[in-house]
DNA sequence: TCGATGATCTAGCAATGCTAGAAAATCTAG
DNA sequence: CTAGATTTTCTAGCATTGCTAGATCATCGA
């Protein structure tokens, strides 16, 4: 048979990464809908039956891996934004970051949360790199002055209120131009007015 | 040629109407992808081409179509509240009037805020059923004992947060039997912690 | 060199949104 | 009541989609 050992394995993973890549890259161009099970194989430059001895569930198989990777970088990006400075500092370093990330790959992140997924989300089974970021946000309240009685469920909505603003942006439902304005209200909402300096919110 | 008067003009009327009915029934029992041009041309008993006299831009057009009855049921339900009781009370009457709406159509909801529309939003031309909804929050929160500085940023950012858990609740995100949980936690969060007795959730 | 095993591709299916052109129905004139 | 014009509707088809069965090609061990 073929190489079975370390060699084959590898081109086979860096193929299936090309693919995610590929996807990818498509996605955040020019939509998932022009993420095509041929366009892809053309980008990969094999046929497409290859595609789904990498992913036996075809394309949404595909679109849950690349959603996968976002939850990867999300939870970095939230996981390493230090406990220095006072709580709204804190609070809005994690929004910041946390809409950073949703402006920056908007289809990656409608992979995460708008396409349907083959992720058990809310249950034993969710992969660890998906909570991982909702931790981050439940740590950055626990680590507030005065923490909410109920961390969990303040977490729970304090990610719809990032991730509402971050979709009713994405759809263009929001006036443009208002993004810090909408930043400092949820910070001052849930961090309280005081313990920190004004940020002077004037970057675009 | 036929009627050109009223009589075909109430028959065309009433044909279109079939249309979105059957959409919008379609979309809700069986989600969008169900509903393809051929399934609705066999609803209304015409051939496809039919749809297209009346949605010249096709099904998008026709999700557009249902998406603003939609826009305009959520505006009634929300300009319909009342301005009696507390601050909180009438904070959570708003929170759970627009969540008990989403829960109740979810498919229209997505129509509403997650599919490809042809409204142009956060704009001059914004139909006017869009922004009555927008108004009712902007209203409730101007009505506070202690109204934000800046009314229509803050509308803004509780839109997000109200539309952020309708979402994540409809994708899975979010544990189950919590709701209450959630919306006491965003009331509180806006409506300040005073001003009310504890409605002592604990409705299902 | 040959047969077996694995990898890959070709070609096709059923379904989708949409549309050109044929057919049918309806109205107006005589 | 008939004939022509007009409007309405349908049939049939295109290109695209996700996906897959079966043929073809490459690689390996003996």
């Amino acid at each position: 048979m073929a190489p079975s050992s370390p060699r084959r394995a590898r081109q086979l993973s860096e193929r299936r990464d090309r693919i995610l890549a590929a996807a990818r890259d498509l996605a955040e161009e020019q939509g998932w809908e022009a993420v095509t099970t041929r366009r892809l194989a053309d980008a990969i430059e094999y046929s497409q039956p290859v595609l789904y001895g990498h992913f036996p569930q075809g394309r949404t198989e595909i679109v849950t891996a690349v959603a996968l990777t976002g939850f990867e970088e999300l939870a970095v990006a939230l996981g390493s934004l230090g406990d220095a400075g006072s709580d709204a500092e804190r609070m809005r370093a994690l929004v910041r970051a946390y809409l950073d990330f949703a402006g920056r790959h908007p289809a990656t992140y409608d992979a995460m949360f708008l396409l349907p997924v083959l992720v058990p989300f809310a249950s034993d089974d969710t992969p660890a790199v998906v909570r991982q970021g909702f931790d981050a946000i439940t740590s950055t309240l626990s680590r507030l002055e005065s923490p909410p009685d109920d961390v969990g469920t303040a977490a729970e909505v304090l990610w719809g209120a990032v991730h509402g603003l971050a979709a009713l942006h994405r759809a263009g439902r929001l006036a443009a131009g208002n993004e810090d304005l909408r930043i400092e209200a949820l910070v001052r909402l849930v961090a309280g007015g005081a313990g920190s300096r004004d940020p002077g919110a004037s970057a675009g």
